[in-house]
DNA sequence: TAGGCTTATAGTTTTTATGACTACAAGTTT
DNA sequence: AAACTTGTAGTCATAAAAACTATAAGCCTA
């Protein structure tokens, strides 16, 4: 009996090579016309057919849980080499109908320009939802999405991870939008200038903005290595 | 082969009552005389018999997580209603090396004048550690106490929860030392206790010190209500 | 092509927090 | 009574933050 649910779950993978009770879930964002949006998925298979979740799976014998949330990303959303960390493990015993599972909450940050989604083999459509456009999910993932928002603006104010969600040439006011979106406020635009300029996080690239209607904006680059120097001296990003 | 190997783990407890796959594991801190420390118990039965180890145990099929953390805590310590909140699971495929187990770790904040810690049933001997004497640790222990005492730095200057590692009643100095050890760095008294008090967290006892060597300090307490009606308006610790 | 519109960017001013330091008060110990 | 330890108040210089003003650069439309 546990052995049906099972393959209703996972579609044809084989039992034996998974771990039984754990389960991974990821949170996916992107960020596009100033909003910041999670990618749905809506399950093909199974019990679920038809409802909305996140995108998740099972974990093989062998692999680590970081690896097995990278795998399940990738075969399920095509997405790799990403920015991805756990959240944490979710547990309460009645999360999930059918049985006890802890699932183990990850978040990715992407960068919508440069990935083109495709739902995977178990997931019949692939959607990017606004944060506040959010449908009825399945189990527990409303929980998880939630603390997956919840840890992104705690993390994005002490690390600058937020980079992840742009594409590689940005403006100012763009990351300006991208920090009042995220955080939920309202920003002075020349302030917000010169508190990040200050840090010296972002190389000038010389280059401006093309096809715009209006003056166009200087463009920055993140330069990873640069904040990796940073912090060796004792650099607090502290946004 | 599988239960012989559970039942040496876990003791008296019958199999079939447990997952099979997720344990917990827990870093108890503690603070005195200006030190932080960590509660450790070395194994008197299985495999690990005469290791030093985190506290942990199997999760009850019925139980959630927060709730198993909790009970193995009592079961193993005697500790009961502290402050208590996971870290984040680990799941390296190798981390245990009889079989392939993850762990959900959580983290205690506990003061220690309230509790006379006792050692449980699987446990021959329960002990506090100075932060930096720490014996080598089975399994993955080293990491997820390492990982314990970032997430600690990092929560204790996002939100006010020294004050479970205080007595009921402290000094401003008692907790200005807590900060210091905790975070690693030196602080300037009078600096310190106008950041302080201008939070408003604190309530003044009206009381001093008693049987001290020198000028007795007023002794504060710390209110949960006040920070929790502070944070509604919009309060930000961010110490 | 001029004037208006939008956005970029520079600069100013006021307020507030921080860090470093001084001074003195209140007790204990010798 | 003097020396010593710790507590607490206050000062001053500096730096950051917040609020605001001004101007520059480009497009759009009439």
């Amino acid at each position: 009996m546990k052995k049906t649910l099972i393959n209703n779950e996972t579609g044809e993978r084989k039992k034996a090579s998974v771990l039984s009770s754990v389960t991974i879930d990821c949170v996916i964002f992107g960020f596009q016309d100033g909003n910041l949006e999670v990618l749905l998925i809506k399950h093909a298979l199974g019990i679920r057919k038809g409802k909305w979740g996140l995108p998740g799976g099972w974990i093989k014998k062998e692999e680590g849980i970081d690896e097995a949330a990278e795998r399940l990303l990738h075969e399920l959303t095509g997405i790799k080499d990403v920015f991805l960390e756990q959240l944490k493990a979710f547990g309460e015993p009645d999360r999930f109908p059918m049985g006890r599972i802890i699932t183990v909450g990850y978040y990715a940050l992407i960068n919508k320009e440069k990935y083109d989604i495709k739902a995977g083999y178990t997931a019949s459509e692939a959607k990017w939802f606004k944060i506040n456009q959010i449908p009825t999910l399945i189990y527990d993932h409303e929980e998880i999405l939630n603390y997956g928002i919840q840890k992104l603006q705690r993390r994005v104010r002490q690390a600058p991870i937020g980079f992840n969600l742009l594409p590689e040439k940005f403006t100012l006011l763009q990351l300006m939008k991208l920090y009042e979106e995220i955080l939920g406020t309202e920003m002075d635009k020349p302030n917000f200038r010169r508190k990040f300029l200050r840090m010296k996080l972002l190389v000038d690239l010389k280059e401006k903005e093309k096809d715009v209607s209006h003056r166009a904006a200087k463009l920055y680059r993140f330069d990873d290595a640069i904040y990796k120097k940073l912090t060796q001296k004792g650099f607090n990003f502290e946004f």
